[in-house]
DNA sequence: CCAGACGTTGTT
DNA sequence: GTCTGG
DNA sequence: CCAGACGTTGTT
DNA sequence: GTCTGG
């Protein structure tokens, strides 16, 4: 699954690679949890944004924010059909960015769990498949939140963990983010594995364990 | 009909 | 053990 | 995802 | 909001 990155690629040089019309005023992190607030690419008119949202989606007919279950992954295999998250997957589809994902791989005999930072071999920032929702509270205020689709792990993250979020290569960013595009069976064709011989690993210390921990120790390689 | 769930992961 | 907070 | 709290009373 | 369970 997904359930912390880290970016940290310059604002410039986000709105650069994702084509967006505004540049997002975010610091780097090395550290980002789930209920934070994280960065989003949406399009709108053919124009791509930058935007905000809590992580973790909350539906739209939630009557609370704390929905009692996870929803900061969704499923490749089922989110067309999920009602949490068809609607959104339908409609409200977006890229999460993020320079690299931790997961935490198991360990024999009951030790510590290693985790380990991912990235892209060309070291450039990644396009994960979003999905994002508004919700309004009883008294009036809203708050936009978002999901990342996970899918199987590829060949490289087998060794690490059974699950990875579904990035999104270039080319397929247009048709998730168009927003008249809602023929889902065709959309459901681009939640694939990203190749693993586009991406790397390595084992990086249990600093990163707790969400109070934001510096670069957190992707600093360590023997495994 | 109304009430209650609506999620992922890992472990048993 | 289970829920909340980050 | 992992870390940390998980309770009541009374006092500051 | 919409589906499932009773």
């Amino acid at each position: 699954m997904c359930g912390r990155f880290a970016l940290y690629t310059d604002p410039l040089a986000l709105a650069k690679r994702f084509q967006t019309d505004n540049v997002p005023d975010i610091k780097a992190s090395y550290n980002v949890a789930p209920s934070q607030t994280i960065s989003i690419v949406r399009q709108e008119n053919s124009k791509r944004h930058f935007a905000f949202a809590r992580w973790g989606l909350i539906p739209s007919w939630a009557k609370e924010i704390n929905t009692g279950y996870s929803t900061i992954n969704a499923r490749a295999e089922t989110v067309a059909e999920k009602p949490t998250f068809r609607s959104a997957f339908k409609h409200r589809r977006a890229l999460v960015i993020c320079d690299g994902y931790f997961e935490w791989q198991e360990q024999a005999n009951n030790k510590v769990k290693q985790p380990w930072f991912i990235t892209l071999k060309d070291k450039q920032p990644m396009a994960l498949a979003g999905l994002w929702e508004q919700w309004r509270g009883s008294d009036g205020s809203e708050i936009e939140s978002c999901s990342i689709i996970v899918t199987s792990g590829n060949e490289l993250m087998q060794n690490i963990h059974d699950r990875m979020p579904v990035i999104l290569p270039n080319q397929h960013w247009e048709s998730w983010l168009a927003t008249d595009n809602t023929d889902t069976n065709g959309l459901q064709t681009l939640l694939t594995q990203y190749p693993s011989e586009q991406m790397t690993a390595w084992p990086v210390s249990t600093v990163v364990n707790s969400p109070r921990h934001n510096t670069e120790e957190c992707i600093k390689p360590v023997s495994s």
